[in-house]
DNA sequence: ACCAATTAATTGGTTTACCAAAAATAAACA
DNA sequence: TGTTTATTTTTGGTAAACCAATTAATTGGT
């Protein structure tokens, strides 16, 4: 018999705005919302759902981040003009970007980071050079005062990002870097000595992006991600197998 | 003399949650507000910033989004555990995630994807097979009857990114796409023909997928992205010429 | 019938008021 | 004095009200 913490199953709280989004989307493909169009005003369709109207604004305001939906001042929101296809996919998967799936965090991140680089060792700025200098001697004594130097590390690699000139690639990996720390810290995932090791790793990254040789930046920067990354690759593996014994 | 056009500098108009967000990252920088520490109620702020509570909670919002903050109802938000190191750097850059940067955005889709055909390929399932293919043929179809297919295009590269079974890989390309169509069709990029060339490519994509052959996929993603992200390319090494000009 | 100007209605932006759940405090009891 | 129970306050969640700008409608004149 199951023990009784196993049938208790996550309570799904569908929140408003959730329930918004759906009711959006089933709008638009039933057709009664065609791309282009603009939406009911928000107060109707703050009583057409019953919810208050904040909540209708907040959905809205997610849609519009994903670009979905473009509101104009004292005009209306109007539908991007994208065909429902592209809608569709995109909304189905939109609640449900949850950043809590460290595998695949991690993965993002590593995948990410060696394109980063890259383009940081190709792009970098004396001024980049400088800071990312001041971020990795930040690492070297925290490491050396015996702290776990994760946040600094995060530092380290946001300024490398910051080097690649690419602002949406920066914004990814700043999106990812508070989750990772979170993780990382949580569950304690590197070796208690991984920290002294990583004081050489960074100074190869860095004199990589400082000679410009992409080549041997992503290497270098292969090699400091590898330890975690190994994990995520475990953890995909595990999950596939899983899959296959459902089938 | 410069014309008048010239002089007219773009309003910029710093939204009240943009104010906020950096009023807060004052009050974390200047130590009033400790990482774990709670920010103070929302009527509070709304009244020491002069602005109505909708901002407020608004900014709480986006900066929850990025992992900054955590509010737990009826208790208050509380500021993540994170270091003012790493908060001071995201807030800095958070309101600038913007992605009207073309070649960035054309940049980072170009690396992503290659990224995510590779794991597509090692990770597809029989089901991933079917709708990629079902993806393929609606753009055929579309090509075939005369239309820009640009949207199918699309969904086809979504439904690769489903495959990857990676979630926050698949976020990513799903926030890029919407941006990504809108500035395709208005630049008219490609040439006309480049639509049945596309064709053959989606094919040899498909093909790699399916037997799995992760560096085929690649290799054949490659070729299909390489026309656009040579404007990109060209883009940032104009940007990159005019920053030695400047210096 | 057509056009211009004025008015009325509608829009998203913004603020305010109200609610139930938590937390903190006070009071009552052992 | 220590613990438990009421009670009050504070919290974020939610809904409604107000505002200025915009748009649609109406009106009056031609």
């Amino acid at each position: 018999m199951k023990s009784l913490i196993e049938n208790i199953t996550a309570i799904q709280v569908e929140s408003p705005v959730d329930k918004i989004i759906g009711q959006l989307k089933q709008l638009i493909i039933s057709g009664q919302l065609k791309p282009g169009d603009r939406l009911p005003a928000e107060r109707v369709l703050s009583e057409r759902f019953g919810l208050g109207r904040s909540y209708i604004r907040e959905a809205i305001l997610k849609l519009e981040f994903y670009g979905l939906l473009k509101t104009n001042p004292q005009s209306g929101t109007y539908v991007a003009g994208l065909s429902i296809n592209v809608i569709d996919n995109i909304i189905s998967d939109i609640i449900k970007f949850n950043k809590d799936d460290f595998n695949a965090l991690i993965e993002a991140r590593y995948h990410l980071e060696l394109n980063a680089v890259k383009l940081a060792a190709e792009r970098r700025s004396e001024e980049d050079l400088e800071s990312l200098r001041l971020a990795m001697e930040a690492y070297e004594n925290k490491v050396g005062a015996g702290g776990d130097a994760v946040e600094e590390d995060m530092v380290f690699h946001i300024k490398i990002a910051k080097a690649t000139k690419n602002s949406v690639i920066e914004s990814m990996i700043l999106i990812l870097v508070p989750d990772l720390i979170k993780n990382i810290v949580e569950n304690k995932i590197c070796g208690d000595n991984r920290a002294k090791t990583a004081i050489e790793e960074h100074r190869m990254i860095y004199a990589a992006i400082e000679s410009q040789d992409m080549a041997k930046a992503e290497e270098a920067m292969a090699g400091h991600l590898d330890e975690i990354w190994q994990i995520s690759k475990a953890g995909f593996a595990a999950q596939s197998i899983i899959n296959e014994t459902e089938r």
